[in-house]
DNA sequence: AACGCGCCCTGTCCGC
DNA sequence: TGCGGACAGGGCGCGT
């Protein structure tokens, strides 16, 4: 559900909303959802203060001190501040009370997502064999050139792998593409150097457009004060199945690659 | 090594 | 109306 720019967009709210906010106390409603066990989770937790919300690829990291905690939203997790008070919202699976009036939920129908305590040390391991961050200065036409080389899979489903690029998923693969004029079916390592320029300008573009407009929501995504993401409609391939291109009125097409839907213009994209 | 596929789980929608 | 199948922003582990 979550790509980079819906993550980010909630890591941005979590940052004003949780300065210096003190977690009291952790309940581990749906235990699938953490890794280790539940005691050894509100323990590392209960007590630290949140030093700061980050976004890595597609995860949300709240700087605890020593620790951090590392959330994953799969594809229906959502990550909520609500009044202490308000009631349980549905499908809860772990929720952190503060010291103030307020608490922050976990919730997940899917439970497809993942909640995480780790050290600095082995976070930042991790973090480090991660793919390049698309909004970062090291992401050029050069980047994405050079990591498709010899790739025989096709462009759209090597984008969406987190090995090599982060935070690109279903929805943006097929976007950036449809603004770039690549086929998704065109195998990565035959992009040329001119095409991996357009396609890295392409992602770039497209993500900055989703965080300005907060995201997309299809169904279920919301940001941190609950609202959907309002980038839905400037969406110009995906979901538009049947619908005339944006550009020349020629029947979006959708096809499955890799177990995911495809949405492309036929007549734009070569 | 790289790649495709099934699977995790729940809800919704569509066709028959 | 009811039911089965397809599908949904992700990611892991398996086999080839």
């Amino acid at each position: 559900m979550p790509e980079l720019p819906e993550v980010e967009t909630i890591v941005r709210d979590l940052q004003k909303q949780l300065k210096r906010a003190e977690i009291r106390q952790v309940t581990v409603v749906r235990p699938d959802l953490i890794s280790g066990s539940p005691a050894e989770f509100k323990k590392r937790i209960e007590g630290c203060t949140v030093g700061g919300v980050t976004r890595r690829a597609k995860n949300i990291v709240f700087d605890l001190g020593e620790d951090r905690l590392v959330i994953n939203l799969g594809m229906t997790g959502r990550v909520t501040v609500l009044d202490r008070d308000a009631e349980d919202p549905p499908y809860l699976g772990v929720s952190f009370e503060l010291t103030d009036h307020r608490r922050i939920t976990y919730q997940d129908v899917r439970r497809f997502g993942h909640l995480e305590v780790l050290a600095r040390d082995d976070w930042n391991q991790r973090s480090e064999k991660m793919g390049v961050e698309p909004l970062s200065d090291g992401f050029t036409g050069d980047t994405v050139f050079r990591l498709s080389r010899k790739r025989r899979v096709a462009v759209k489903p090597w984008l969406m792998d987190q090995k090599h690029i982060v935070g690109v998923g279903n929805i943006y693969a097929s976007e950036a593409l449809f603004r770039a004029g690549i086929s998704p079916l065109v195998a990565a390592g035959r992009l040329t150097k001119k095409r991996a320029d357009a396609l890295a300008t392409a992602v770039r573009e497209v993500l900055r457009e989703a965080i300005e407009f907060r995201g997309t929501t299809l169904l279920d995504y919301r940001d941190a004060r609950g609202e959907k993401g309002e980038f839905s409609r400037r969406l110009r391939v995906y979901d538009r199945e049947g619908q005339p291109c944006v550009v020349c009125g020629t029947p979006i097409k959708r096809i499955v690659q890799s177990g995911r839907s495809t949405f492309y213009c036929p007549h734009c994209q070569k």
